[in-house]
DNA sequence: CTTGGAATGTCAACAAAGCTGACTTAATGT
DNA sequence: ACATTAAGTCAGCTTTGTTGACATTCCAAG
């Protein structure tokens, strides 16, 4: 179209290419959840738990707050489900030690065990599209997903990253 | 680690790098409906609606079950969503003239521009993405999405891709 | 021409997961 | 002392998904 002129190729920032790849991440994130779904359906729980779990995995010891900060959630929507995780046994909380008003949460062994299923089966998707794709393709990938990102959860997408070097 | 041997890099592959391409993913997929969303606040439809103008608008004339298929969602809750944009006049559903059963949904002139008011926030970020990323880059995102996807979601993706030459 | 099956639509009931608003308790910081 | 913060709770609502049951319309095969 009028993008195309001269030696630089805007060819990628057409219209039409930016449909496409909206709908490849709309299809691709079906892909993505679809596995742990799956694993979820046979329980009692659903996505917002594993996004829990998955985030107090990650950082073991997090506060609520940051919780809330990292999900996007109200509290009472996160309380619901952490309530439901705590009394299940998957999830112990701690009062803190400097902040006492605080609340750590860490995953018990059975909490990590349920991690475990749920990680292994969602990066075993993702593995294999790496693998399909390439080095400099999930290098490609990695740098769209982090420019589509809102700046404030870019910075905490980095700061999970550096919190456990 | 372990994966660092000799001259195959496959560095990308560990565990550690595909859970910050999992968490990238869900960050991504925050900003990637943020624009839409924020719009369609302000009005009485939600993502779902968007979704079905957004494929409506892709396949003119697409009928019902089509649609399920793309959407993935029960009949039951695609009727609840396409009933009152046809209520509201932006989606218009036309019985088919070689089969009768089926439904022919278009969109009509408001319908039409609340996409375009949609797809031109949802875009506008791509666009922004992709710019900062780069065409290789976008390259590479694009083939990587592409393995994520169910195999049947992606037969459908590549399908509508080429319907509309 | 009848009948079985497919495509669509609709009713009812329900569940998951989000939301707002109001309020409490406890601890902290100023 | 007092305002603020972290966490939790209650109540009520919305969106979007689910099942199950059932009616209608129509095509196509026997």
């Amino acid at each position: 179209m009028a993008e195309m002129h001269g030696g630089e190729n805007l060819l990628f920032l057409t219209d039409e290419q930016l449909r496409q790849g909206i709908e490849a991440m709309f299809f691709a994130y079906r892909g993505f959840t679809a596995d742990p779904d799956r694993i979820l359906a046979t329980m009692a729980y659903g996505r917002a738990h594993h996004r829990a779990i998955h985030f107090i995995a990650r950082s073991p010891g997090t506060t609520v707050n940051n919780l809330l900060a990292i999900l996007g959630v109200t509290k009472q929507s996160l309380n619901r489900v952490l309530r439901t995780l705590i009394e299940d046994g998957l999830v112990e909380s701690r009062v803190g030690t400097a902040d006492k008003r605080e609340r750590h949460l860490t995953l018990t062994e059975a909490g990590a065990a349920l991690e475990r299923k749920l990680s292994d089966a969602q990066r075993a998707r993702m593995r294999a599209a790496y693998r399909a794709a390439g080095p400099q393709a999930v290098a490609g990938f990695r740098q769209v997903l982090e420019a589509m990102m809102e700046p404030e959860l870019r910075r905490r997408y980095h700061a999970i990253r550096e919190s456990d070097t």
